[in-house]
DNA sequence: CAATCACTTAGCCATATGACTAACTTTATT
DNA sequence: AATAAAGTTAGTCATATGGCTAAGTGATTG
């Protein structure tokens, strides 16, 4: 089976503490829904641009997002094996079967 | 099937921001291992007591792990639990089946 | 009951974070 | 070519974070 490669402590660091942040996880929650443009992304938020962008660098910092340039404007996508190395590390420090079992059940209940 | 409460917005910026640190996370992996005492935790750090009792508290702030003062020391033990939901916000966010998939992998090697 | 152990509190310091505004660059549009 | 759109850069500011030392508290130990 191939398994997931394990975490840097960069990655870990720069990955969780771009998570530590609602903006920045309702901005995962989007792109969870399909690439956007930088300032669609922005438009929801009650907040200066170049602060709102300051929030899309930590992200790709964090690996938990990738960008291109089109043009004048930038998109945005999320990488959601990063997501999955996060979940890892989680997973391998839960103790018993908690967290495989709670896969199984998410598993059953996408067959109903 | 139980579902797993959800994460409150407060609950993921303390739980992910206390897994942003090297030296939070090797607590939270030494303790995956059973409880101990802040002192028996702290001895392989090189980093003043306070200073590192600092990291039990944020650590404890973020739910990921719960302690008692037993006498003079206090006693540290994981709260697995919460690792399952802050794994679970992620899960809920990838795209796809490739976390499930790799629970599931776990599983089969489990039972190898 | 004095000493020691295991924290705990308080306070200081340097750097990082998250917010802002103002000004600049690079594409489109008209 | 002039304007507008979409970022980008630079600089300021208040608060948070992660480190320290020094001194205090409460439980054991000799």
């Amino acid at each position: 089976m191939a398994k997931l490669m394990t975490l840097s402590a960069a990655e870990a660091d720069l990955g969780f503490h771009a998570l530590a942040d609602p903006t920045r996880r309702a901005v995962i929650a989007r792109l969870s829904k399909g690439e956007a443009r930088a300032s669609d992304l922005a438009a929801p938020f009650d907040m200066a641009l170049p602060t709102f962008l300051k929030h899309l660098k930590v992200l790709e910092a964090g690996g938990l997002i990738e960008t291109r340039k089109e043009g004048r404007q930038r998109i945005c996508q999320l990488q959601p094996e990063r997501l999955a190395r996060l979940s890892g590390w989680l997973n391998d420090y839960e103790r018993g079967w908690q967290n495989r079992l709670s896969c199984l059940e998410a598993l059953i209940d996408k067959k109903d």
